[in-house]
DNA sequence: ATTGGCACTCGCTGTCCGAGAGTGCTACCG
DNA sequence: CGGTAGCACTCTCGGACAGCGAGTGCCAAT
């Protein structure tokens, strides 16, 4: 028994399954494949891909489904890629390029993405913790309130009102903010915790305090995981194969996706599976309400890995064409942000 | 027939339909409700209401379901309010207290209200037009590169990047963010044109071009209605009452909640409509994917209407329990934006 | 190793029927 | 004249049942 043909009959019914979203029968297969062998041997090879785990029969005499490992391995050995369109490409450039700032690229590029899959897309804000310091901003707001802003190499811009027990002094905050701006300038956050370290004891009562009080909120800023957000598109598309994907209800589905902790936690691991597009299927999510669901990602931004963005879909979903259209936008989107 | 014991009945039926999500029979509701009567009165009463189009029957012989007209009524004339308990007032103001800033205030919000309400909440951000600027703050970023960023009364920071032809003269830029910051401080967006009209002139040479770009770009960002977001949540709450409250699927409805346009324009109607807690049953949304649903917003934010929120579920909803979480919250959100 | 044949399994569809809920109508009562 | 009781009628829903068709596993033959 040909060990390729095993396989050829394999990708044949992930790609049958996937276009009719019907359980594909030996009979079927010959039919629309030109595999050169009768629906009988089809037969054989496939009780030899079930017993592998490979494929399942929803009941006994239906034809079979693929199970995670099966697409698994459709993913890992067989699928090749579906390149986008002359003239996708280009519309995926000029769309983002349109954007104005890091907020409309990225709402841009959810879209954009969400539309090409067909699927929810999901895109992570560049990370505090990668990206590198560009510029500190201390705006007094009153006489009690300070407003600092951070702001990245990525173009991000975050912000915090400190509220002080003293009045505040012009002239120190001013000081302030030039120390902190050469001091930290260019550095990546991680390094930044020592480069600050003894700042606050270059200024002389008051502006110690108040020094010290900036440095503890632009410490905190980058500690907090929940800064690291996540942009959801599409999810209407998840109620297009609501009855047919999905075994019960999309609910749990849509409750993972608002739950940006999950969705994180997903993304981090899986930026770190692959250099390049990667992809889990079904359980190997690790997340009950996206087990019925399979994940593609890419890291996307300057230096490679800044942010990880993605496509989340069925199990039964066009791996191919997913993985090209994550990784084209990836590829633009890292252009974009570095110029 | 008594006009009062009509509308008793009405009342009744949109109760217990809110209930038990079946079509209520007249047998059911003499049961149910102390109405004093036999059930062929009520039957007599029924087909009343259901002339004057107020209930209608999914087929002969079944019981009768509220139209968009019944809960019309039922909220207009007949729903009380549910008031909220004082252990969940106490919730809301902690919840929202402990934000950092207006994005987290703003999510912290759409949770508790879709929580509150086990429905879709929808949270407009503060409208740039109606609040007040407080402060503008110019970062060079590199020679050619100027951060303008803008930062209002209500909390909310906008940045754009500028590019400029000629370098940048740092002095010029000092005293344009000075006389920036003297001009326009206090005032709203909307007469915020006029007053920097003719700054631009009081610069020389490059000064002059420098002033004039800012200026645009400061006009730019307030003219530009994208700004005006809208942040959602629980739409896993949807999900639950799929199969029985929407007749096919949710696809719709989650399509109009992604397209911020729609909700825009519904939120700003409805902000129109009253000064208090509005009410849109069905079609009177006036936007087909949101005709099998109902929408109760409410004005937030300091001066009584600087944004809209509001709580997004089926047609089939607890008005009264809903009005209050609203307002409830459209409350707590005015104090601590204010404080 | 492959194939054709064959008996078998099982889900799906359509039909039929009885039960139950609810109505509208009409005649009757205070 | 409003309220009530009784009654015949309608229509949906659920279960039972049968026939169909797709698909399988196995076996003997090539």
């Amino acid at each position: 028994m040909s060990e390729d043909r095993r396989l050829d009959v394999l990708r044949a019914i992930v790609e049958d399954y996937v276009a009719t979203r019907e359980p594909v029968g030996s009979r079927a297969l010959t039919e629309r494949h030109a595999l050169g062998v009768s629906p009988a041997t089809i037969r054989n090879d496939m009780a030899a891909l079930e017993d592998a785990g490979l494929i399942v029969q929803p009941h006994t005499s239906a034809g079979r489904v693929p199970t995670d490992l099966g697409y698994r391995v459709f993913v890992d050995r067989l699928s090749g890629v579906k390149p986008l369109s002359a003239a996708e490409k280009r519309a995926i450039g000029t769309l983002l390029e349109q954007a104005v700032d890091l907020d409309d690229v990225l709402d841009r590029a959810v879209r954009l993405l969400a539309q090409l899959t067909q699927q929810v897309a999901v895109v992570q804000y560049p990370s505090l913790r990668r990206s590198a310091l560009r510029h500190v901003e201390l705006v007094p707001v009153g006489a009690r309130h300070l407003l600092v802003v951070i702001i990245t190499t990525t173009g991000r811009v975050e912000q915090r009102t400190l509220e002080l027990p003293e009045d505040l002094d012009e002239v120190t905050v001013g000081r302030l903010r030039v120390r902190l701006n050469v001091a930290a300038a260019g550095l990546r956050l991680a390094e930044l915790d020592r480069a600050l370290e003894g700042l606050a004891e270059e200024f002389a009562g008051d502006g110690s305090a108040l020094a010290r009080a900036v440095v503890a909120v632009v410490g905190e800023t980058l500690a907090q995981e929940r800064e690291e957000r996540v942009v959801v598109a599409g999810a209407a598309h998840l109620a297009r194969s609501a009855g047919a994907d999905f075994p019960h209800t999309i609910g749990p589905v849509l409750e993972a996706l608002e739950e940006q902790v999950v969705l994180l936690r997903l993304l981090s691991e899986m930026a770190e599976d692959s250099a390049g597009v990667a992809v889990r299927i079904g359980r190997e999510t690790q997340h009950e309400g996206l087990a019925e669901t399979s994940i593609v990602t890419s890291g996307y931004g300057a230096e490679g890995g800044v942010a990880v963005l993605g496509s989340v879909g069925p199990l039964r979903m066009d791996y191919p064409g997913t993985m090209s259209a994550v990784r084209a936008v990836a590829r633009y989107l890292t252009r974009i942000l570095a110029g």
